[in-house]
DNA sequence: GATGAATGAGCCTTCATTCAT
DNA sequence: AATGAATGAAGGCTCATTCAT
C-alpha cells in the first residue's frame, strides 16, 4: 500500500540521474534492441544501481517512451526551425532538397533509433500514440505554414502527409540500402518534382 | 552432434501438423507479439503438445521465419495476378484504384501480421532478408511488366519502389485509422494522380 | 494393468534385434557418455524405431546394463584363457610381463567403456554389482588357480586383489598418459617385480 | 555481450553465500550425483532462490568445478601436514600405517565426494583436469620430500605414483566394503610391506 | 536517496517413455 | 511385431522488480 516511489524529481541532481538514465537507456535500447538490454546493464552503463531506476521509472517500458517523446520533440523543433524559413511555395521548391537532405542525414544519425521506435510502436500502444502524435503535430505546422503561404492548397493535411511518408522511406531506403538495385540519386531527384506536382494538385 | 532431428515431413498427417503450428503460431504473434508468446501456448493453441513443435522446428523463431516466408509467397501471388491483367500503361491508369483498393483491403485483413513481421524485421536479419527479398521480387516484376509495355520508362523501379511505399503508407493510414484529421477519400483520389504524375516523369 | 511387455526373446531375428540395440547402445554410451545419448539415438544408429526399444528393455539403464553384463564376460573369458596356461609361480614370474601386456592392450581398445562402465558404477547400484562381481570372480578364479599350483600362499585373494588394481592402475595410466611426467618403460619393469614380491610375502 | 555478471565476492556476506552455494551443491551432487541434482534443489537446500546461484556462477558446473578445487586443496593440504613430518626413509616405514589410517579415514569421510568426482572426472575435462593436477602436485611434493632423504631413490616418481593408486584402492576396497570375502587386517598388513619393498627396488 | 543482492516466475528446449496405427 | 509421432514433465537459465541495509 505504500507507494512512496517515482515522484518527478526537482533537484539538479536527481534530474542529471534521470536524464542520464534516460539517454543510456535509449542508446541502449537502440543498439541492441529493447527484448535484449535489461535495466542491469542500463544502470551500469549509466554509472548507477539497479534500485535507483526504479525510483524515477514505473518499469522498464517507461524509460523507452521518455526517451522517444523527448527524442520526438528534438526532431520536431529541429524541421520547425527549417520551416520558419518558408514564406512561399516557391520557397518550398527551393528549400525541398535541402529539407530532403537533411531528413536523410537525421535518419542515418538516429538509424537504430528509428528502428527500434518503429518496432515498439507495432507492440505498445503507448509509444504508438507518441509517434502518431509526432506525425500529427508535423502535419499541421505544414499545413498552418502553406495556408498561411499562398491563398490555401486544397486537401493540404493529406498530401503533406503523403508527402512526409514518401521522404521517408527514401531516407530508410538511402540509410537502410537494402535494395542495391536501385538508383538512389535517380530517386532523389524523381522525389521533389512528384512532391511539388502532389502539392499542387 | 546429434542433428538426426526434424525433417521436411512428407506424409499428409505431418504436413498438416506443421501447418497448423504455422498457422496457430503466426496467429498467436500477430495477437500478441513475438516476444509475448510461448512456445507452450502456441502448442496449446494448436492442439498439440509442447514436445512436438521441436520435431518441425529447431526454435521458436523458426515458426516466425516460416510463417513470414509462406505470408510473403501468398501476398506476392495475389499481386502478381492482378498485375497479369495490366498490358499498357493506360490499362494501368484504370486499374490502379482497384489495385489500391486490394491492397487496402489485403492490409485491413492482414493488420497485426504487417505489423509485427515489420517489427521483428527490424531486429532479426532473417526476417529482415525475407522482407527485403519481398520488395525486391515485387519490384522487379513490376518493372518487367512495365518494360514490355510502352517501350520502356526511365527509372521504372525507382519509381515503383517509390509508389509501393506510397501505397502501403496509405494502406496503413487507412486500415490503423491514427490520424482522424485526415480524409481518407480525398487521399485517396491524390494517390492515383500522383502515382500516374510520377511514373511518367 | 496390462504389461504385455518384455519378454526375453526366442526367436532368431528378435535375438539379433536385441543384440544390434546392446551393440549399438554401448557403443554410443562409451562415445559419448550414458547422459548425452538419447534413445532416438541409439534407435536410429541401430536402425530401428525408437519404440521397439521398449519392447526388449523396460528403460534406458536396461541397455547399459545388459552390455556391462556381456562386457565383463567377454573380458573374464580371455583372461582365463591365459590364466589356464599357468601351471606354477614360475609360470607366473615367466607370463607376468605379457599378461600385462595384454592387459594394457585391452585397454586401449575398450578405453572408453571402461570410463563409462567406472561412471556408472559409481552412480548407479545395478551397475556396481556387476562390476563386483566381476571383480570377485577374477580374484576366486585367479586364487583357485594358485592354490593347485605350489601348495597354497597365504592371503591369495587379497595379494590378488591388490595386484589386479596395481595393474589397472598402470593400463590407465598408459592407456589415458595424463601425467607426462612418469617414465611409463620404468614402470612397466617395476611392476612385475613389485608384484612377484606381493605374492610371496 | 552483456557479461558484466559474475565477479568473484568481496564482501564477507557474499564469500559466506558463495561457500554455502558451494558446500551445498557438493554434498547434494555427491548424495545423489550430478545429474540427478538441479539448481533449484541446491538453491532451497543452500536457504536461497534458484536465481541467486547464477550471480556466483555461470553455469551448473561451474559449482561442482570449484567445489572439486577446494576440495583437492583440502585433502592436499591435510597429506602435506603428514609428510612434513618425515625425515628418512625410516620415518616412512614407520609412518607408514599411520598414513594409511588416515587416508581410509578421509575416504571414509568423503566417500561419495570422491566416487562423484572421478565419475565426472571421466566425462568432464575440466574436472579431469583438476584430478590429474592433484595427483601430479601430490606425487611431486613426495618426489621431493625422498629426495632430500636418503641421497634420491631412482624412478620415486613412478613408484609414488603405484603406492598412492594401491593406497588408494585399499581405501576403496575398506570403505565400500564391497568384496566381503577379503580379509582387510591382512591386506593392511601386505600393503606397508609392499609398498616399502618396491620404494627400496 | 542509493545500493546491489535477492527473488521467483517464466521461458525455451530436451528426452524417456507411451501409444495409435 | 514395429513404427515414429506425440506426450509432458523437468531442467537450466534470465531478468524485471523488490527490499534489506
Amino acid at each position: 500500500m505504500n507507494k512512496t516511489k517515482i515522484t518527478e524529481p526537482k533537484q539538479a541532481r536527481s534530474i542529471e540521474k534521470k536524464n542520464k538514465i534516460i539517454e543510456t537507456g535509449f542508446q541502449l535500447f537502440c543498439e541492441k534492441g529493447y527484448y535484449h538490454t535489461n535495466t542491469a546493464e542500463i544502470a551500469a552503463a549509466a554509472g548507477m544501481s539497479t534500485g535507483i531506476i526504479y525510483r524515477y521509472f514505473p518499469n522498464k517500458k517507461a524509460i523507452f517512451s521518455e526517451a522517444v517523446k523527448r527524442y520526438s520533440e528534438q526532431i520536431q523543433n529541429g524541421i520547425y526551425e527549417q520551416l520558419s524559413s518558408f514564406s512561399s511555395l516557391t520557397d518550398l521548391d527551393h528549400y525541398l532538397p535541402a529539407l530532403i537532405d537533411s531528413l536523410v542525414d537525421m535518419h542515418a544519425r538516429f538509424e537504430k533509433a528509428h528502428r527500434e521506435i518503429e518496432t515498439m510502436s507495432n507492440s505498445d500502444a503507448e509509444i504508438s500514440a507518441i509517434v502518431v502524435d509526432f506525425e500529427e503535430n508535423l502535419t499541421n505546422r505544414f499545413a498552418d505554414a502553406f495556408e498561411q503561404m499562398d491563398g490555401g492548397v486544397a486537401y493540404i493535411k493529406e498530401k503533406i502527409h503523403l508527402v512526409f511518408h514518401m521522404i521517408e522511406d527514401f531516407c530508410h531506403e538511402v540509410v537502410f540500402h537494402h535494395h542495391h538495385e536501385l538508383d538512389y540519386a535517380a530517386m532523389k531527384k524523381l522525389l521533389p518534382e512528384s512532391i511539388r506536382y502532389l502539392i499542387r494538385l
